[in-house]
DNA sequence: GACCTGCTGCGGTATG
């Protein structure tokens, strides 16, 4: 039987009436898996695929007769936006099939929340944090809320995998299935992914993963126009008006996406762009977009985005890279390479949807270094290699936050029952029954949890409850502190505190330019009025980790005389220099080089950022005091460092401790979360090592690796 | 050399 046929007649009349020509191929192959099979799934294929109703059409032909008495799916996704998106789409079909379908997250009234409480039934759509409040503040409907439940649809899996949000999902849904009266299936609906290791069926299903099929759906290879123009400029921050003029030349006629690896580069481009447009006397069709800009406007811009008539473009950061409906961009402008291949190919694929469209990318660099990586980038893109998914390795941070979470749900529990629901939830199999035990004595100590006197019960002590009576105890992630910006009544979006922050500043945010009025420093905020000429705000982020790969991959085009076609003459002409030294010592790929100055030594160890810092902070065990790492993985030491190859090998030889690492480690180096501020310093300490620290793969690089000392 | 994500329930007042 087809996988048409399977469906039932009244999803099969949805189809026709919406005038689908075809079940696109991903649907093809999920129908029969979800209808025939009792295995998880893992859908992975490119965005607009046909992901989302690949998963709800045989979802829908099999729960239409219950869906109206019950809640049979849980439809989880990490961003409002993509619930709101879907929430229309998902409404379409259901249409048909008579099961109400319900969206609940930050910005739903109180109102529709209460009504789906009422009675619950068919579809709930949600974020992780709104699950996790419903444990929280909604504890005596749970048993009658999940009894139901059949299907648990995770869209966009892959942003959950590495991170605390990951893990803080992963036990929320244990806590769902709990009260479930059958088996749920869960289906993850991701972009492609690259997972040797099989982590995500893992993750799916830690009980058997093999019992979780995963479906690679490959649409085909679109044809790219790619091309890297580097404008050199060593000048901090600025960038040359030539790239400007260049940007404006190429987006006059086309509709664009241009990213920027910073906001307040972004607010810069958009100002620039604008001018030059108006020097020609053409509209100010540049828009800014990212998270500190308010939400009204940002929507505003996304609206303008979809319906535009004539070419328009939107200077941007991440929050455009997710799945944020804005109908098909004709090109990507990216300023300076992206951290991660992920990332670049996320950005590729907002160009070319429609049908028979190439997608067009153009990129830019100031610096070599940044040249380098977007080559390397690049080149591991055009292989078909991107990041595999990791685990969030010790979730300490977690259980702390999910055994309030719990204690609350549970109106208190004895310590066997306590136990229990941690020793059985997946997620935090990975930790010792003997650090749980400590992590409870440590939350009692602290009055996070309290024992009752005379019940043996615990409850949620008054420091605990202080933490989860607070409006931010929903999210495991951590955000920066910042002022929320106001022009009169309007807020018009939020900037970092810094010391920028000061009347009589300016500023430019939202793509217009402001001057510092008031600082309310109780309130947070602050007052602006228009300006004429302004500088970009400041925002304090630290970096994230580069990929092992990413870093192997620059060596690798250092030591290589291979001639990119997609660079110009500027680019190829910056290659050529910065490859000079190696070619002239006729490096090889599985070399290293070490550069030993008069007043510094540079070791050139293109290994990735868990390799270099745990490097790192093995060189200042071994003495040496002076030591840095950069992003790229660049270890720098202050003075010569003549013996610098037997202090090496030395490293390789001998027993290390995560211990005597964390002697040398500065506090502000270590590896922090929302909440591993209210572990025991044991814990933190286990949590840092387990996300910045790997000895045994630092010493196998050293190792493996033979190391050219230059010396000048 | 960084980006992004999320958020209760109640009681008040204004609006259609």
């Amino acid at each position: 039987m087809s996988a048409f046929e399977l469906l039932s007649p009244k999803i099969k009349k949805a189809i026709w009436d919406l005038k689908w020509p075809a079940l696109r191929p991903i649907q093809e192959v999920a129908i029969p898996l979800i209808l025939e099979t009792t295995d998880h799934l893992v859908l992975s294929a490119a965005t607009a695929s046909g992901k989302t109703e690949a998963a709800f059409l045989p979802i829908l032909s099999a729960i239409e007769q219950s869906g109206q008495d019950y809640l049979r799916v849980l439809y989880i996704a990490p961003l409002k936006a993509l619930i709101n998106d879907q929430f229309e789409r998902i409404e379409r079909l259901c249409e048909y099939v008579d099961v109400p379908v319900h969206k609940w997250h930050g910005d739903v009234s109180g109102n529709d929340k209460k009504k789906f409480i009422n009675t619950p039934a068919g579809i709930l759509q949600i974020t992780p944090e709104s699950l996790e409040s419903l444990f929280i503040n909604r504890s005596t409907f749970l048993q009658s809320l999940w009894k139901q439940v059949s299907y648990i649809v995770i869209d966009e899996i892959h942003v959950f995998l590495a991170t605390e949000r990951g893990a803080q999902l992963r036990s929320l849904l244990f806590r769902v299935q709990e009260y479930v009266a059958n088996p749920t299936r869960i289906i993850g609906l991701s972009a492609t992914v690259n997972d040797p290791d099989g982590y995500i069926a893992n993750w799916l299903s830690p009980e058997g993963p093999d019992q979780v099929k995963v479906i690679q759906s490959d649409d085909g290879d679109k044809e790219i126009f790619y091309a890297l123009h580097h404008y050199p400029n060593e000048e901090q921050g600025k960038l040359p008006l030539e790239l400007y003029r260049d940007i404006r030349d190429l987006t006059k006629e086309y509709s664009s996406m241009i990213f920027a690896n910073d906001r307040g580069l972004v607010e810069e481009t958009a100002v620039l762009l604008n001018r030059l447009a108006e020097h020609e006397g053409a509209p100010r069709d540049y828009l800014a977009h990212h998270s500190s800009i308010d939400k009204s406007e940002r929507e505003y811009v996304e609206e303008i985005l979809k319906t535009a008539n004539r070419p328009k473009s939107v200077v941007c950061t991440a929050t455009l890279e997710l799945g944020i409906d804005i109908g098909s961009m004709d090109m990507v402008i990216q300023i300076d390479s992206t951290f991660s291949v992920a990332s670049l190919k996320q950005r590729i694929g907002r160009t070319g949807r429609r049908d028979g469209m190439s997608q067009i990318l153009q990129i830019y660099t100031t610096k070599a270094s940044h040249l380098l990586h977007a080559v390397a980038v690049t080149e591991l893109f055009l292989e078909k290699w991107v990041e595999p998914p990791q685990a969030y390795a010790k979730p300490y941070d977690v259980l702390f936050h999910q055994i309030l979470s719990i204690c609350c749900e549970r109106n208190g529990l004895y310590l066997d029952d306590l136990m229990d629901s941690i020793l059985r939830n997946p997620v935090f199999q990975v930790i010792p029954r003997g650090h749980i035990v400590d992590l409870v004595d440590h939350m009692i100590k602290k009055e996070y949890l309290e024992l009752v006197p005379g019940a043996q019960e615990f409850i949620v002590g008054l420091e605990g409850e202080r933490i989860l009576r607070s409006r931010e105890f929903y999210s495991v992630f951590s955000v920066q502190e910042e002022y929320e910006v106001f022009h009169l009544n309007r807020r018009i979006g939020a900037v970092d505190k810094t010391p920028a922050v000061e009347v009589g500043n300016n500023l430019i945010l939202a793509g217009k330019l402001w001057s510092i009025e008031s600082v309310d420093s109780n309130k947070d905020k602050i007052y602006v009025v228009p300006a004429v000429d302004a500088k970009r705000p400041v925002f304090l982020g630290s970096g994230g980790a580069i990929h092992r790969m990413i870093s192997e991959k620059m060596q690798e085009v250092l030591c290589s005389n291979h001639l990119y076609s997609y660079l110009n003459d500027a680019a190829a002409q910056e290659l050529k220099g910065i490859r000079e030294v190696y070619a002239r010592l006729g490096v090889m790929a599985n070399q290293r080089v070490i550069i030993i100055g008069k007043n510094e030594t540079l070791i050139e160890l293109f290994a990735g950022t868990v390799i270099s810092n745990t490097l790192m902070w093995m060189l200042r065990v071994m003495g040496v005091e002076q030591v840095t790492t950069n992003g790229l993985g660049h270890i720098k030491i202050v003075g010569r460092q003549d013996g610098i190859l037997k202090l090496l090998e030395s490293i390789t030889k001998r027993e290390w401790n995560s211990q005597e690492l964390l002697s040398v480690t500065f506090p502000q180096e270590i590896y922090r979360t929302k909440f591993s501020f209210y572990l025991n310093e044991e814990q933190q300490k286990e949590l840092h090592v387990s996300a910045m620290v790997d000895v045994e793969r630092t010493v196998e690089f050293l190792s493996d690796k033979q190391f050219i000392v230059f010396t000048c």
